[in-house]
RNA sequence: GGGCCCGUAGCUUAGAUCGGUUGGAGCAACCGGCUGAUAACCGGUAGGUCGAGAGUUCAAAUCUCUCCGGGCCCA
């Protein structure tokens, strides 16, 4: 054992104990002894190392870390494969800014090969700072072999998966209505559009539908007049009034709601009145007749979006170029007349806006309507429209052809498969998650790019054949392709290049072009991190189901359904038991982080400064792992001191002793039963903290955790335990009750190093080391986590020193009330209570008379001479006996005197009260009892247990008093001449002849309390440091010398 | 626009499942004490419209509704 460094330094620390791990593969060992055992099964969700990493990363490994240490302590298996996702438009869009390509074009004309070999460079960009930062937080982690993304094992087990999908016949081709840029020719995903809103002025025009048939026009309204010429519907709300009204001659259809707004202050005559409903299928003529659609087209459809906020309440549908209209669409199985080209511009069957740029059109197609008297009004209208972020253009929305998993086919399973998963906090498994997979839609998986996991289908270019299959594997690639080559990568543009012959007719096929989307990458980590099927078939059947993932909130529809979609489709089983969901990670004023809002905290500073274990805990402690956490330096700075310099400094305390009296925990150890009660007492309260965390850990109650070892390490350790004990080690020689000190304090520190190692690692690493004996563990995170005993636990003795510390407590405040100070002595306290917490706290007295200052303590049960007795009203009682009567009853009875009250029910067993000139009869059971002191005395009380005070000072107190006073001041004189505690003293006291004389007593107390070799009471007293004190009235000269 | 979560003292929070006497703690502040016990300790003081409003009830931080603010997800 050695001693400690004073000044707790939290780099220094953890850098030296990073080595020790390293050095001697501890984290490997941890995996290893446990071999053999239960596994615990942990799937690490992949980041995507393009970035640098955030606080909130910060927290997910924390928690991740924390959970798999106590697992692994618990005596658990746990691989701790890391992985990497690093597939996706971020990617590209972080290459293509580097390479300058402003768009899709410019990447093919830079060449796909080339640009792909950038983003596999990309990837891992900031993978270093990744590693540090996993590594500085103590995120245990096998980062030696990853799963990784882009590596073609994995591609062929995602292929495969996909194979299983396209077998089932749940890969589909379709359309899906996306904000597009017809400069750029790419769809954007919502992330982009999200960074790219403008507020614009558009023209919003009102057109006229003729009936079919009927006199009369449908009044529409839109924005994007381009759209009409592709329109194929009218919607309108299923439950909203309609009218039908005459307005300057003509006959016009609308939402009564939207006419009376629209039409105010002009005349028109009702003609009819009926709810949307009544509209459907009513057919109309087309505006325009460009399109000769195969389906039935050109009538009134209903939907719930259509809103009476604005327009007429009669919305025009273009399935093409909306959501929502694409959508109404598929219910009404419209045609999809999509009259526009990818660039943004009409065809040629649009005669007579061909080539024009639709936006560019918008006036001219105002202009042919308005000659035609279909237009009825045109407006300017501002609202909120996505440009592109890149180029600026206008977005269009566009029903591009996408691929989809038909997960709306396997939406029972889904639902019957999460609600086997155990969901931290479990309002999300009906909540946000259940309602999103109730309401599942079809999986748009395909996307118009370049680095990703190439979709393995391939058709057959001979349009008679047309034949489609879907590659499960290299294997059948190879055998299907006449130039399969050694080396390979399965990327684009290989997978395009290879020449594959249809297995039907023999000619060429061609791939699908597009990639796939990165959640199915990183969906598909359950077994595609094994290579399964292809290999590792054991692994795979072992770790799945996995026990246990954790990611943050906005995981939930990303990382945690992807896994969920895909383990049931292929396996119809869910693929985690446990999910833990994390809060976000918000600044000091709870707003998010951003770089852009400045407001963002850099880990690495509070690493430098706090160091990991600080930020650990703070993290752990601050929140329940859902609810989001304030981040910033301050917050745990604060936990630096007030955890762990606590911890730290209690563990110096006990070291700095132990060395001094050369402590040897391995000999003569004494039975728990044949110390002391105040060691008994703490290793009662640490068996329960054990039991405490151990609870908290099985909900993942973390904080609740941490608090009560907080609470443990701060106020029962700390505050009593060890504040109670210095007495014992302050005497010379070791007696029995030193060394049970000594051993207790050394469980202790063993027990509860152990018991926070998977919360704070480093600190319990180092304390570990110091205090660990031959025989113990190599590390700290090799050992098994501290067990519960229960004859440990001695639950009256707690409730004693529960007690006496509640005693002590309102003593001491009793003493600053009536102001006599705590070092001067008094004679007594008499403590009265029942015989049987005198048998509980008696032998705990020692402890008040010490605290309290006082020289006897006389147990008594007796209290009715300091004692009044009053009443109550038990109003939990009153209320539903006497409902609207117990108020006026508690007002009647504050104007009581409630001794007198007690008196009443003691003797005549009942109270009689006049309420509303009614009687009412009180008894007993109508109150609780309460006591108060007479105020004559000086009176301290908790529960079952009174104490008083006798506040006489007779001059032999005074005297004491007063030696206390000269010790102190010679402490701190010793402390001011940075003497060791070891070093020995003389002591010259300057005192005035009378006082001397009092003191002549003390002398030997003061020589032994302050260490001097001698006390000499003199005139002018000498030594390397003289001081002239006041003690109340009193001068006094001191003077030591080493 | 829709769904979900959150809102308690300057700050961090307990209490909400199951309504019940005066809503507890810690940090910070202030006053006092103590100190070979540390960024410590001890006593006290002050600080709360429990986000707002309404409802249910004899009784609401707690249950219900509406609104406000913050956040997330989806449009």
């Amino acid at each position: 054992m050695q001693t400690p460094q004073q000044k707790y330094n939290p780099k220094e620390v953890e850098e030296r104990i990073q080595k020790f791990w390293v050095d001697h593969a501890i984290f490997k060992k941890s995996i290893e002894q446990r071999k053999g055992n239960k596994p615990f099964i942990f799937l690490e969700g992949p980041p995507t190392a393009n970035g640098l990493p955030h606080p909130g990363h910060v927290l997910t490994r924390v928690m991740k870390d924390l959970i798999l240490r106590y697992q692994t302590m618990n005596g658990h298996y746990i691989l701790r494969k890391a992985g990497w996702d690093t597939h996706g438009l971020p990617v590209e869009i972080e290459v293509e800014k580097k390479l300058g390509l402003a768009d899709k074009q410019a990447i093919e004309k830079y060449g796909v090969a080339k640009f792909n070999e950038e983003c596999k460079k990309s990837v891992f960009r900031y993978e270093h700072a990744w590693v540090e930062m996993t590594q500085r937080i103590a995120f245990w982690l096998d980062m030696d072999t990853p799963y990784i993304t882009l590596k073609n094992e994995y591609i062929e087990s995602v292929w495969w998966s996909l194979q299983q999908a396209w077998k089932k016949k749940l890969l589909y081709r379709g359309h899906k209505v996306v904000p597009y840029c017809p400069r750029c020719g790419t769809a954007l995903s919502t992330h982009e559009i999200s960074q790219g809103y403008k507020v614009v002025e558009d023209p919003s025009i009102f057109v006229k539908f003729k009936i079919k048939n009927e006199e009369g026009y449908f009044l529409a309204w839109t924005t994007t007049p381009w759209t009409l010429i592709s329109n194929v519907a009218l919607a309108v709300h299923p439950t909203e009034p309609y009218i039908k009204i005459r307005s300057n001659g003509e006959i016009l259809i609308l939402s009564e709601q939207r006419a009376a707004v629209l039409l105010k202050g002009q005349e028109y005559e009702i003609l009819d009145r009926f709810t949307g409903k009544e509209l459907e299928h009513t057919e109309y003529e087309p505006l325009f007749t460009y399109a000769s659609p195969e389906k039935k087209a050109w009538f009134v459809v209903l939907a719930d979006f259509v809103t009476m906020e604005d327009g007429t309440g009669i919305v025009h549908i273009a399935p093409a170029f909306g959501e929502d209209d694409y959508t109404v669409g598929r219910a009404y199985d419209l045609p999809v007349v999509q009259l526009v080209k990818l660039d943004g511009t009409f065809p040629e069957e649009v005669t007579l806006w061909r080539g024009q740029f639709v936006k560019d059109a918008d006036p001219n197609i105002i202009q042919y309507l308005e000659e035609r008297g279909l237009l009825s009004g045109i407006k300017k209208h501002s609202h909120e429209y996505p440009f592109c972020w890149r180029c600026d253009s206008p977005l269009l929305y566009y029903a591009m052809e996408s691929w989809f998993i038909a997960m709306s086919k396997v939406q029972e399973s889904l639902v019957k498969n999460n609600n086997q998963i155990a969901w931290y906090p479990p309002h999300l498994q009906q909540g946000r998650f259940g309602d999103f997979i109730r309401d599942v839609k079809d999986w748009a998986l395909s996307r118009d790019r370049y680095w990703g996991t190439p979709l393995p289908i391939w058709t057959c270019s001979n349009k008679k054949c047309n034949h489609a299959i879907c590659i499960g594997s290299v294997q059948e690639l190879r055998e299907l392709s006449t130039d399969f080559p050694e080396k390979y990568d399965l990327h684009k543009p290989f997978v395009d290049e290879l020449i594959i012959h249809c297995p039907k007719c023999n000619q060429q096929m061609i791939r699908e072009k597009e990639v796939i989307d990165c959640w199915y990458d990183s969906g598909s980590a359950f077994f595609a991190q094994w290579h399964y099927p292809f290999e590792n078939t054991d692994l795979f059947k072992e770790n799945y189901p996995i026990d246990f993932i954790s990611e943050a909130l906005d995981q939930t529809r990303g990382w945690f359904y992807s896994l969920l979609a895909i383990s049931t489709f292929l396996f119809d089983k869910n693929p985690y038991k446990t999910v833990l969901t994390l809060g976000l990670v918000l600044d000091k004023d709870n707003q998010k982080m951003s770089k852009s809002k400045k407001n963002y905290v850099d880990p690495t500073i509070i690493l430098d400064h706090e160091g990991a274990d600080a930020l650990r805990w703070y993290l752990i402690s601050a929140n329940a792992p859902w609810m989001s956490t304030r981040f910033y330096e301050e917050a745990v700075k604060d936990t630096l001191g007030k955890f762990l310099l606590t911890y730290w400094n209690s563990y110096n305390f006990f070291t700095t002793y132990a060395i001094l009296d050369s402590f040897d925990a391995t000999q003569k150890i004494i039975p728990l039963s044949k110390r002391g009660l105040l060691d008994q007492w703490i290793m009662s309260r640490f068996h329960h903290l054990l039991m405490t965390v151990q609870d908290h850990m099985k909900t993942f109650e973390t904080h609740k955790a941490a608090r009560a070892v907080e609470n443990f390490v701060i106020d029962d350790f700390s505050n009593w335990y060890l504040r109670r004990s210095r007495k014992r080690l302050w005497v010379e020689e070791m007696t029995p009750d030193k060394l049970s000190g000594y051993h207790t304090m050394y469980e202790i520190f063993i027990g509860l190093s152990q018991l926070i190692a998977p919360f704070i690692p480093f600190i319990t690493e180092e304390m570990y080391q110091n205090l660990k004996t031959p025989g113990m563990p190599e590390s700290i995170h090799l050992c098994d986590y501290p067990a519960f005993e229960k004859n440990a636990v001695n639950e009256e003795l707690e409730k004693g020193m529960d007690q006496i510390r509640a005693l002590v407590e309102s003593g001491r405040a009793l003493r600053s009330k009536i102001n006599i100070k705590g070092r001067h002595p008094l004679p007594a306290v008499t403590v009265i209570c029942s015989k049987e917490i005198e048998k509980s706290t008696k032998p705990l007295v020692d402890l008040i008379k010490e605290e309290l200052n006082v020289k006897t303590v006389t147990f008594a049960q007796d209290s009715s001479r300091f004692m009044i007795k009053t009443v109550k009203p038990k109003y939990s009682h009153l209320g539903p006996k006497y409902k609207e009567k117990a108020k006026h009853i508690t007002h009647a009875l504050e104007t009581q005197d409630l001794h007198q009250l007690y008196e009443q029910l003691q003797t005549k067993k009942e109270v009689v009260l006049v309420v509303n000139d009614e009687q009412i009869h009180l008894t007993s059971d109508d109150f609780d009892v309460v006591e108060h002191e007479k105020e004559q005395y000086a009176k301290a009380s908790i529960q079952d247990i009174t104490l008083f005070l006798d506040t006489t000072i007779t001059p032999e107190l005074e005297a004491e008093g007063l030696a206390r006073e000269l010790i102190r001041r010679i402490q701190s004189m010793r402390k001011e001449a940075s003497l060791a505690v070891e070093d020995r003293i003389v002591t010259e006291i300057g005192l005035e002849p009378s006082t001397q004389k009092a003191m002549e007593k003390w002398k030997e107390h003061i020589k032994e309390e302050t260490r001097s070799k001698s006390v000499l009471f003199v005139q002018t007293p000498s030594g390397m440091l003289q001081k002239k004190w006041m003690i109340d009235d009193l001068s006094v000269e001191i003077g030591i010398q080493k």
